[in-house]
DNA sequence: TTCTCTAGGGCAAACGCTTTCTAAGATTAG
DNA sequence: CTAATCTTAGAAAGCGTTTGCCCTAGAGAA
């Protein structure tokens, strides 16, 4: 059924239905009235197909993430199709599973499909494959890693924010000797957080000492609790570099009757959707993912819709920040294991404010 | 860049163009070279818009999921999407977050796309929008909830043989007051699980009473904890209608100071990615999203690729099964809290085999 | 040499829409 | 009452492919 079976049935030309169906107010509402009803009775549904042929749009987005399983991705595809269905798009979405081959493909896919954007919400990517996007104008978001030139828009996540507050709240609960377990170094992101780490010790006069390498995944956690149980002094209190690296040291602790948050205090990154459910609740520093996929949206968007801003170089922020739940506590005093703040504590999560921290 | 574009360098025709693209053995190869040289110096990629226009085929599968921040969805959802790269197919992926007005549209979405299949991978579906899709002969493939009728594949999942398994495991550490924590009543698949929680618990002679209402979250499996242990005669196990819910029961018994699996052993269903990484890791019955969304896809693109199957009616069956990790132990003996399994248990996770069960 | 056949390439018609251009009425001005 | 202007619907030209059909050239047979 098409536009034309429309047309003969409505006793008007496919021009009029085309029209018609897509509100053009010159049309007489009479004859509008009638196709529609038509358009109704049939169940007719436009072919996209054809409509992006001629138009030129796709109203189609592209997106790619570093593996959908990963926890942290998919609050954000969920927030990115709530916004595409609001704006009539429609999402491509690929978890390149850290495959260079799968990322060739993933971008050869959403040219052939002519998508009108991409957002890249991954760890890195190969220049070649940006450079195949950019020879074809595709708008383009990035975070982090992006390029920094002109026709692509980056979102700069300000990682000092909340790795501060860390820090801070952990320094008022007494703990003077703080260990940070890093991602894989090769990350941009990773190194980001870490240098904050080391910036918002030194800040209050802590040496950022105590540093040792994870993966971003729960193994690279539970070995970097080993590794610094190991040491001569231990540290009191832990801030990783994700949250899955922080459920890899809970669990690792766990195993060797370290309490948590008695013994030692944990702090997560990201704030995914787990951090709420484990045991104890993760203290986290959130970079919401809800806001990032808002903000990678609407940069797409921007750049699609407005033929002005095009040209222009845009950048974007996203702010981080300390979320408390209970996986931190005083430090313990060396005697006999302290008591905790948590009965102190309300059971909720609360954010803190910015207020007094620094 | 269009294919006239390569037929006027390559100095041939359109038709060449495309059948030297397609491979299409009568076309000479030297032709074919002289195509496929000024193809790959332009950079030039197929439009998938107009090629689905004239082919009718779109190559484009939906993926409606109920939530995909549910935990049980991502793994499904990056299945579903390594087998549509494999084979050539993309696809367009609905979260309805149990919104009807959003299952609508993104039926009429899919509809508009002309996807050339949908796999409906959600807790329930309204009639009439099946009905859309049934009617524009639109491929569809189901788990559980799906309408029997021809036309229509659907996924049937065996719930009793990992529940059998859960429940004589419990038995065989000695349990016997064994409580059930159902998930929302409306659910089939939720009141599936039940029944073969009853069926499990009977063919032992065990009575299946202990069983109170739980809402597949975290909050349902808290509330449900507080239930059982204000009950006289609590249970010593309970087991949960899915992995979110025995997660809630673990995060409230460790607020109340219940050991897991010393005081309570917990057993969930699904087995979803969490399942490994939470304080005990959880003993739960494995319901294969992999095998699931590959069955799902299969079962899609039979129904596409072979006109002949497209008039039956299909049936596909996926199993369960126990995997043990840390949340179970013998029952604590009435007396002072007895020495667990763990100890006597390895640390990675193993599937129980079927052998002895039953 | 002529005829027949076949292999393989080109022409042009679709696919289902949008949109420009045109023309027919309707309306207004002179 | 005619001419000029405006309004609105229809005719038709694409959008970028695939594909059925036809045509030609060259091979082989007579």
């Amino acid at each position: 059924m098409d536009i034309r079976e429309i047309a003969r049935r409505a006793k008007v030309s496919t021009a009029t239905v085309s029209r018609a169906i897509n509100r053009v107010p010159t049309v007489d509402p009479q004859l509008a009235k009638r196709v529609w009803k038509v358009v109704d009775e049939l169940g007719y549904y436009p072919n996209t197909q054809a409509r992006a042929l001629v138009s030129g749009r796709s109203r189609l987005f592209g997106l790619i993430v570093s593996e959908i399983t990963n926890p942290f991705f998919p609050e954000i595809v969920q927030t990115f199709e709530n916004q595409a269905v609001e704006n009539n798009y429609e999402i491509l979405i690929t978890s390149t599973v850290h495959d260079p081959k799968r990322m060739e493909s993933s971008v050869r896919r959403m040219i052939e499909r002519r998508v009108d954007g991409v957002a890249i919400l991954t760890f890195g990517m190969e220049d070649t494959l940006i450079e195949h996007l950019r020879f074809r104008k595709v708008p383009l978001v990035f975070v982090d890693v992006g390029p920094d030139v002109p026709g692509i828009a980056n979102i700069r996540v300000n990682y000092q924010n909340g790795i501060r507050q860390a820090i801070q709240h952990l320094a008022a609960l007494r703990h003077t000797r703080i260990a940070f377990i890093t991602g894989p170094l090769h990350l941009k992101s990773a190194l980001a957080r870490r240098d904050a780490f080391k910036l918002s010790m030194t800040e209050i006069g802590l040496s950022p000492e105590l540093i040792v390498v994870g993966d971003h995944r729960m193994e690279g956690g539970m070995r970097a609790l080993l590794e610094l149980t190991s040491l001569s002094n231990r540290p009191t209190a832990v801030l990783c570099s994700n949250d899955m690296t922080a459920i890899g040291v809970m669990r690792e602790a766990y195993d060797h009757n370290i309490r948590i948050p008695d013994d030692l205090s944990v702090v997560g990154f990201d704030d995914i959707r787990m951090a709420e459910f484990t045991t104890p609740p993760l203290t986290t520093v959130q970079m919401s993912q809800h806001e990032l996929a808002k903000i990678a949206f609407r940069a797409l968007l921007t750049e699609v819709e407005c033929e002005a801003a095009a040209h222009q170089h845009h950048k974007y922020e996203l702010n981080t920040s300390l979320v408390l739940r209970r996986s931190t506590a005083l430090a313990p005093s060396g005697g006999p294991s302290t008591t905790s703040l948590k009965a102190s504590r309300a059971s909720g999560s609360r954010k803190v404010s910015a207020t007094g921290l620094r």
